[in-house]
DNA sequence: TATGAATGAGTATTCATTCAT
DNA sequence: GATGAATGAATACTCATTCAT
């Protein structure tokens, strides 16, 4: 990938996370991402096509950060793993995950069973831990991880270090 | 508020819950809503402006809903009426809703301390009922609570009768 | 005439006066006359109407300046009231003239035989006085206050008084 | 400068100076300049931009015009050519200079010192002539000149040639 | 690969005007 | 006489996209 492909991704991704996807043009991008706008549709066929490509990167992230979590044998360690995902959200990949929250308000890029896997892990742990009802722990504790990523993401990360181990806690962890 | 004025509102509010403040033109808006599109300037000044007179009536919602809660003195009924809260929006009103999250990602439409009398509620709520961590509680169900809503908004209510009784056993109400 | 009529009248007439006729919307005049818009058009059919009607006071008030004038039997006085008349324009009357320069751009309201019978009555002064090419002295004088005219209205009296005595000796007056 | 912004100008320039900045849209130019609308936008900006781009080039005709005098080292001549400026407009440049007329009503375009080196020369000239006041003498002059040029502006070359040589025959040369 | 000129459909907004009350 | 709701055409301007170079 060239120096201005990469540009024009890291730039609309930026602008997409931070003012949704129909509010930021074309000319916009190219602008700030000091290329001439021509190149976009180059490189991406079209701005749908630009988003596309940012949207597969955002997955691959999704997919390696979760990775780990997959392979855990080990029932405490892999809730404490999901637990621990929302605060360490890096500065540098902030927009990634914007982006994919606001993007879950669009059907066509809210796929619900993205996370099945995820889901299918959890309640396996739940269950190892003796917790009653698994599926259903399970089904919560994403939802939990869900409103504390998105929160961090909205607010920041002040005072979230207590809400962490207060969290723990909770999951005797 | 004449009828024209109100259908505004409502088309304006539908297609910007389904779809986004800037995916919907004024002239969609008129075309829907059976007025001419000057009408819409003429009550609203603006585009922002329809937004603003739909946010202040979502704002109204909000209140309304909340109300009750705010004036309950039996602390195991208050955390029950939040509890129940996402699973009883009405299809009517879901619109609204819809907003109201969406909106959230806008800076200047996500007022952080709007929740601040119900957050401090919750937490006298928890605090009646000996919970160690109360204010961490309330902080806690407040999300919690957020991210159902958004499921529900988000794909439909059915599945969910369980998770509200599951809800509801976690915390032994 | 009503008291709402003529706050129209004089309201257009400041704006387009300092603004010129395109330049100013009705609604703009209905809010600054603290009328209805309705109302403009109930009185005056159309935009086009109002203008005529300003024209006219506009015409009426030019006749009621050089009718004096038309009327004086010394030659001499008489081309000592044209040489005054640009620098007593009274600042409640500013508007018409200005107006009146606009206009004169617009072939539609610019009439160029209007000003003849004050021609014809500057060359038989300047004939008396035994100028060599009365009609062309005539027309040189003319042209003359128009341009003084036109300079008072753009950049105010200042300096002006002084200018005036200089013009005064110049034609022995 | 492409053909196409050349185009825009100049048709802007022709209609702009016939029926007024405010009159023209944007449309119409682009219809009769024979290219899109977006074009005029993508060289100028906005509408002002494009009448800034025409009055800049004005302002350089202004320049040109009367570069000549201003090394004109005979106050005789200097007098003479100021003399006869308004009566060789050419044909091709009415325009630029009936827009420089109109554009004196609207002060952003009025820069009342924009003429001050030319007074300034006039000045000189009727002073090495022996005139009692050449100050007065010289502003004078420049408003004579100024009407003479707008009365021919509006209403054609006819009848001029003889007001020329009058003037001549006034001003001794 | 990259640019920049160019387009045509679309956008929010304004305008003069009408009409029922 | 006067209002205010309503309209439809027009306005300045933006947008995603194409294309020749």
């Amino acid at each position: 990938m060239t120096d201005k492909k990469e540009n024009i991704i890291y730039t609309a991704l930026r602008l997409f996370a931070e003012e949704g996807f129909n509010a930021v043009s074309t000319s916009r991008i190219a602008k700030e991402a000091k290329v001439s706008e021509g190149l976009i549709f180059r490189h991406f066929q079209n701005k749908k096509g630009l988003l596309d490509a940012i949207v597969e990167m955002t997955d691959q992230k999704v997919s390696m950060l979760f990775g780990p979590f997959l392979f855990e044998t080990d029932a405490q360690k892999a809730i404490h793993m999901i637990l621990s995902l929302p605060f360490k959200i890096d500065q540098k990949e902030q927009d990634f995950w914007k982006l994919q929250y606001k993007l879950k308000w669009q059907d066509e890029y809210n796929n619900p069973h993205k996370m099945d896997p995820i889901l299918k892990k959890l309640t396996w742990a739940f269950g190892e831990l003796g917790y009653e009802e698994p599926q259903y722990e399970a089904m919560f504790l994403m939802k939990v991880m869900d409103a504390f990523a998105i929160a961090i993401l909205r607010d920041g990360m002040e005072d979230m270090a207590k809400l962490e181990s207060f969290l723990k806690k909770k999951y005797k962890i």
